[in-house]
DNA sequence: TTCGACCTGACAGCGGCCTGACAGCCGCCG
DNA sequence: CGGCGGCTGTCAGGCCGCTGTCAGGTCGAA
């Protein structure tokens, strides 16, 4: 985990680095507004703590311009105590939290452990088989990187075979999945649906073995 | 947005739910911790607001089964003024905030609305897709840069597939957080809303995905 | 060659979704 | 207190995309 330290008070500073490095964090420093706005800008840091009142810019406007130009890390602040409205103004500016001046050691670094681990495992689920890619979280298909649209039933199938990329799914257990036990369809739906994605997909993506059933290019060595 | 406010003081509940409501929350109450372990655990919610003092149940125990069960929704917790162990166990048991009481109105909904970007991955307040921007710190709403007069209900709708503008959204999870379980619109409802904002909106602002949901344009790469 | 598994285009029914109209509710104001 | 207007859920009607079915056609294995 790297963490940057945006502090003037260098004791202070030194006593950040400290607590943070004995937590298992890799700490940077920085002292001045300037600096932390370009570290922060060019560098991908797991958090940032920030002071905001800083030599040659101020710390809110560098986070204001650090969320302007779309960076996500967590921002904790540090604040004067009972400056209530400074709060208000941070955490409207894009701070993930703030902590009021003094504070211990100790809480710091829950609060930062704890800003870590919400951020973490954001991030959206893609799974890929040769030149299909599917995004389970926004629901979409995507061949050879082009959004590919198709319907909620082709979405499943194509799901399905995903999950189980390493196999051929028997006809039988592609039925069972789709529709339930209780309204069952022949065979040849199956088929209907089959076809109409491989008008969209094109040759080599979606193939069958005959008597065995369908599964998705490439299948592992072998075949 | 959803939000569940668990405090025991039906005057500051009531408080907390009038504040809350009056920036967009729909807001749910519950006034001890058996009902509310068992709601957070059940229910889908965009925040939790929780007391620690509570009968029948302490908070902390609360908040370590409902994130002992996997439940990630992000919590607020109100402490009393100078527990300072109390903070720390409150975040170690997977508060990801807390404020200490007592405290301001405003500084609670600045917060409330900050976690709820977080929780999704969003720094700024600040939220854009496409044509649309929304304010959520001044409930503001504008088109092509022309403010938009809006309902609360179409402000929810709005905020929330603001929130979540990187997927699609299935009719069940809006008509989940628009309105609550206990009173459940049947889904015409939700489409009725759909079809009034988007006289407002015009064309190409508010997509459906047949079969899939709602979402804003323009949703990731193409389509 | 024969048989059965599989493919394909056409087509019709269904159901998800949209829309306009209407009525109940609530806050506002005279 | 009563009327008024905005907000919102419900209803009925209609459109159109999705999908199962059917009737052939094709292909591979024995």
């Amino acid at each position: 985990m790297r963490v940057l330290v945006v502090e003037d008070d260098a004791r202070i500073a030194s006593d950040l680095k400290a607590a943070l490095e004995s937590a298992g964090f890799r700490v940077e420093s920085c002292g001045d507004g300037e600096n932390a706005w370009f570290l922060g800008d060019t560098e991908e840091y797991d958090l940032v703590v920030l002071d905001l009142g800083l030599p040659r810019l101020d710390g809110l406007t560098v986070l204001k311009r650090w969320r302007g130009n779309g960076r996500e890390m967590p921002v904790l602040v540090l604040t004067a105590r009972g400056a209530w409205a400074e709060r208000v103004e941070g955490i409207d500016a894009g701070a993930d939290d703030y902590l009021p001046k003094p504070f211990r050691m100790e809480e710091l670094v829950a609060r930062a452990r704890a800003l870590v681990r919400r951020s973490a495992g954001r991030g959206s689920a893609l799974q890929e088989a040769g030149e299909l890619a599917i995004d389970t979280n926004r629901m979409f298909v995507s061949l050879r990187g082009v959004p590919l649209s198709v319907t909620a039933l082709e979405y499943r199938l194509l799901s399905y075979l995903m999950l189980h990329k390493d196999r051929i799914i028997p006809p039988v257990e592609l039925l069972e999945h789709l529709y339930g036990d209780e309204d069952a369809r022949e065979a040849n739906a199956l088929e209907a649906v089959v076809a109409r994605l491989r008008r969209k997909l094109g040759p080599n993506v979606l193939g069958t073995r005959r008597g065995f059933g369908y599964f998705l290019e490439p299948l592992g060595p072998g075949r």
